[in-house]
DNA sequence: GTGTAACGCTTACTCGTGTAAGCAGCCATG
DNA sequence: CATGGCTGCTTACACGAGTAAGCGTTACAC
């Protein structure tokens, strides 16, 4: 184009400097308004000018490695086929980072044992470490602690020693709906499994839930419905679900519950006079469906005020950890159970 | 803890090189098995013990301000409520570039105007940047090479001047349902288009793909049907499209295309009968709905190619901007038209 | 015995930035 | 006229790591 050779090395702040005839010190004062050095207003529009004209930009690393923080957060996990309402909370916790003056950086999953993942994530010098899979030990919460990381997170799974938990405690999610099933009478229960490995950490904790509901209402067994994406699959567990003679079942979410739904439908399976079928998430597609779905709405807290919170203990980690509950669930009964 | 003081400051090799007593670039030359260095067994032994016994992790800022390189990858965007195909594209490339050695930084979508957002983003000295959204400015893209960026992507929306550009051709999309609707002989076609503002990229190319399609088989006027993600507005859509008297509609995905199907039957209007309805993404919910919703289905290469290709160019920045597709599309006939 | 090569490690500089401390020149005050 | 303070800028060092070049010791060959 009509720039000169494509500029080998990007201009520092010597170079601004060597430009507008200043010392690098003078480019340092004026670009950062710092109140320390007073530059006269002449100067601060030469030094001004020559930034633009070469394009300078500073570097991060190097400012970073100078200051002795970051302000990144490191985001682990994300791997799961998350639904629409944690993806939303979680792009709205990026944009309100960003507000606050993080940057975020992702990690997926990390394939090292026991500390490795950890030591790579210190690598960054986050100042903190967000962690939605469970993966992460308490020798790593130390071991990042000592490499300088001021706040380390759990979001999500079970605690941490260390670590500040964020629970959303999926736990409470199949209580909600067992509790809701055995109030309709419903004595018979099962549960869809998902066997995407993804969605292990959220699937456990809800079959328990519902288990919890289902022994503290002198119920009996609850079974296990595996169930893959497919209709095949779908098929299979109707087919479970009668032989077991089930009159209750948790989707494990609305999506899982439509397939479900479906499967019923064609076995001829009746919902809800033969089945009462529930669902999570609350979503528009369960509405659309006939019977309406029955479904476990959720609520989280709006990405801003995590936002907040993470600032918080990046401002003051001397604050002991706290397990704090992100989830509140409420049953919204329509149709189909 | 056991820990000592909570580490003021984190082991730099500094530390490690007196508690192993060698000198700093000794350490260096172990921790990075580099050949210049010929370190006896022994040594190299002590280094290691000191490092684990310390906690020691390599600075990445230090290191890449040294190195002059960083592995960042820089994706910016993703703030749109993306479909799974999409996300799932979005992750396994995210997996595989980490397998490659970079490092995946989210930025949300960024504030400013004209060279503002790459300014900021010059700012970590990337690798590489990919944008996924349509906010870089061909200024943008020559700043962020004179900051040293060795390659910049745009991703699905339209080329910009010197940057690479991974095409995801929405019109295509488009067409190839406009195409189906007409062959199958309709002749007053509607097209949804959400009006989701982060959409917009998506819905405009489809709606301009299905009016080339009607264009160039001589049909009448395309007739664009705004759509909330709420059953209120479906309803108002389904009247809309009896008052045109429509008889094909594009529902822009299968989502939108279930929630304007639930709406017709509810108003009266059978589908396929009195109008086909196609949509796109091909989920497994299309597939459970009756009529069984016919459907543009899409294909991404995977994000191992893509990796690849990043990798490449970061190799090799001479290479001259290329324009690729990515997207392939191929219509799936079902039941709904 | 001396030259030379290999070994094993250290010294010294570099990357780009922030900032404390210092140093001229000027004005005012005693 | 000397002292002191203010203004406006510079000098110098630090951050943590990588690495080319250097340097002392030992070993071997001639």
């Amino acid at each position: 184009m009509s720039s000169p050779p494509p500029a080998a090395t990007p201009p520092t702040s010597a170079d601004v400097a060597r430009l507008a005839g200043v010392s690098r010190a003078t480019v340092s004062f004026v670009l950062n308004d710092t109140a320390g050095g007073r530059v006269s207003e002449q100067t601060r529009q030469r030094v001004r000018a020559a930034a633009t004209e070469l394009g300078y930009v500073p570097h991060a690393a190097a400012r970073s490695l100078r200051a002795g923080r970051t302000g990144v957060v490191l985001l682990v996990g994300s791997s799961a086929p998350i639904g629409p309402l944690f993806s939303r909370f979680y792009r709205e916790l990026q944009s309100a980072l960003r507000r606050h003056g993080y940057t975020s950086v992702l990690y997926g999953p990390s394939p090292g044992e026991g500390d490795e993942p950890a030591r790579a994530w210190a690598e960054l010098r986050p100042a903190a470490v967000l962690c939605l899979e469970p993966v992460l030990t308490p020798a790593g919460v130390e071991l990042l602690h000592r490499s300088g990381t001021r706040a380390v997170f759990t979001l999500g799974t079970a605690p941490v020693a260390g670590a500040h938990a964020l629970m959303m405690d999926q736990r409470e999610v199949g209580a909600t709906a067992g509790a809701h099933l055995l109030a309709a009478g419903r004595r018979r229960l099962g549960v869809v499994v998902p066997t995407d490995p993804g969605l292990d950490q959220f699937s456990g904790p809800r079959l328990a839930g519902v288990r919890a509901a289902a022994a503290s209402a002198l119920a009996g067994p609850v079974h296990a419905l595996p169930l893959d994406w497919t209709e095949a699959s779908g098929a299979t567990a109707a087919e479970r679900c009668r032989e077991l003679g089930l009159d209750g079942v948790f989707g494990y979410n609305d999506e899982y519950a439509m397939l479900l739904l479906r499967s019923l439908q064609e076995a001829g399976l009746d919902v809800p006079g033969r089945i009462a079928l529930v669902g999570a998430d609350d979503l528009l597609l369960g509405r659309l469906l006939r019977p309406r779905l029955s479904t476990v709405h959720m609520t989280l807290p709006g990405g801003e005020a995590l936002a907040a919170l993470i600032d918080g203990v990046i401002a003051d980690p001397a604050s002991t950890p706290a397990t704090s509950n992100l989830l509140t669930v409420r049953l919204i009964p329509r149709d189909s159970g």
